[in-house]
DNA sequence: GTTGCAAATGCAACTTGTTGCATTTGCAAG
DNA sequence: CTTGCAAATGCAACAAGTTGCATTTGCAAC
């Protein structure tokens, strides 16, 4: 896992915890949540530190090994990096999340540059409405 | 103030704590966080209770009296509804935050509104990024 | 295989925000 | 001006996340 490589070439150490919290991202079929991923360990891994697991979150999304999203459920949630990059379409009636290609906002990104000069870092991308389906009901 | 009529005619009691809350909000230069809102009170009015700033913010927030935003920094941030919504773009290296039209992502809410049937509520969108003096340096 | 030590972890205390429940109070009716 | 009571508040306990510091450990050098 590349990963890995990362890590040991910026000089950061290959630590058991480490291992675990990536191996738990890169396996989780979604978004998963700090708190989520310190249950799942802690219950094979009782000897995981709460605190040691937003130690590495934090490490990893600097290192952008990890991509954090704030999708509106009062935590953080992560996924892998590699996986790609996509915006989340939320509703806010019935809580579906649609994902959308990160090509999508080109328009919007191209026109902030235009106008603003302002270079927008849209790669994680919450935004809230309503579904079609909630509409129409 | 129209906004204590609102209160009334919904139901809801003038409390002097809702009073204070409401004009912290309406004075306040920017947007500001329900803990700077308690510390501001609190200093004048010791009575003041933490747990009762955030269940007022809650139902002014329901109300849309006010509008809340998150700009990145780990607290939601409220500005008073009545002032008009407007989008933020963040530099993630300066701090600096730019305000923008509510009209400007209209071209964004119609394409996902055709795309995906997605009725997008945009109006307190924080976009993160790069701004064009700290790209120049 | 040992050793040294900066890096990483575990722990406990702390901060920030939330919740359940007893007490207080705004306010409408008499 | 009282009174009654649901609504609102204060309080204290709790939950989630953070931080300082002592202890442990990955790993490079020998």
């Amino acid at each position: 896992m590349l990963c890995y490589e990362v890590l040991h070439a910026k000089g950061y150490r290959l630590t058991p915890q480490r291992i675990l919290v990536l191996k738990t991202i890169y396996h989780a079929d979604n978004h998963i949540s700090a708190e989520e991923i310190y249950e799942q360990l802690h219950d094979r891994f009782p000897y995981i530190n709460k605190s040691t697991i937003y130690r590495i979150l934090e490490l990893l999304s600097g290192l952008k090994l990890v991509t954090e999203s704030n999708l509106g459920d009062g935590c953080i949630r992560y996924h892998a990096a590699i996986k790609g990059h996509h915006h989340h379409l939320i509703c806010r009636i019935c809580g579906k999340v649609i994902d959308l290609e990160e090509s999508t906002l080109g328009p919007l990104k191209a026109s902030m540059l235009r106008d603003y000069g302002f270079d927008a870092d849209l790669r994680h991308m919450v935004i809230s409405g309503v579904c079609s389906d909630c509409r129409s009901s």
